[in-house]
DNA sequence: TTCGGTTTTCCTGGTT
DNA sequence: GAACCAGGAAAACCGA
């Protein structure tokens, strides 16, 4: 079963089990990305409140997430910081052999194999209850804290101020409504969607400029690492 | 079953 | 005229 997941995988994501199988499945090699997928599984597994994590502080690859601490871990993450703490010493232990797995079936859980453009677009976060669920933003934001990714989907314009501009605005609404299982979805109706974020202010209001957005100050996780 | 949060759908009117 | 923006209203959906 184990093993038709991973190799089913491996047909989804040509390149990237293979990468995974040489060294980077061990926590020290780790990417932001997979540190990010590692978060995400542990949020699944403990059942913890997304919330309740500031995603922004993992922030780091794996080098630095396994030279943090278990003060470290609870400065970053609060009172959940011993369990990741301690989850990842075991990964270290494992070689990440575990995590390997975990992504495999955590990734075919979420992408339908058929897509070809599959996007791992949007690594959907757990944090919501949606199914495998994300918000909007959320979806927004993983397009573009995985560039290598979104195929000119979306572009920051602002890094720094979290201003960002879609560059093919029908492409990620047709991706999001196939996330959410709505052939129909246009971006009309997403970008209905964004404009209730700016009451939120999840999204700050850009004048004067089409097919611009800001992340506002209840956006989360967007922001580099301050390092 | 109800309720609240979120998203979708449809709409009108304005702007670029 | 097309594409986009703004926002009201109502419905749908889902989890608690």
């Amino acid at each position: 079963m184990l093993l038709t997941a991973i190799a089913k995988f491996s047909t989804v994501m040509p390149g990237y089990t293979s990468r995974m199988w040489s060294q980077d499945y061990k926590p020290q090699y780790w990417s932001k990305y997979l540190v990010w997928q590692w978060l995400k599984q542990m949020v699944d597994m403990y059942q913890i409140d997304a919330a309740s994590i500031p995603f922004q502080n993992f922030d780091v690859d794996g080098r630095q997430l396994c030279s943090m601490t278990c003060q470290d871990f609870t400065r970053a993450a609060g009172t959940v910081g011993p369990i990741l703490y301690h989850s990842l010493n075991e990964l270290k232990w494992s070689g990440g052999i575990l995590f390997l797995m975990l992504t495999c079936l955590y990734f075919l859980d979420i992408f339908d194999p058929s897509c070809q453009c599959l996007a791992p677009v949007a690594s959907p976060t757990t944090s919501s209850p949606d199914t495998r669920g994300t918000h909007l933003w959320e979806f927004i934001r993983d397009i573009l804290l995985n560039p290598e990714r979104n195929s000119g989907l979306l572009k920051w314009e602002d890094r720094t101020d979290g201003v960002f501009r879609f560059l093919k605005s029908e492409t990620v609404a047709q991706l999001w409504g196939k996330k959410k299982n709505n052939s129909s979805m246009t971006y009309e109706k997403l970008s209905r969607a964004m404009r209730y974020y700016y009451k939120r202010e999840i999204l700050e209001h850009v004048d004067g400029r089409r097919l611009v957005y800001k992340f506002g100050k209840n956006a989360q996780g967007w922001r580099e690492s301050e390092k």
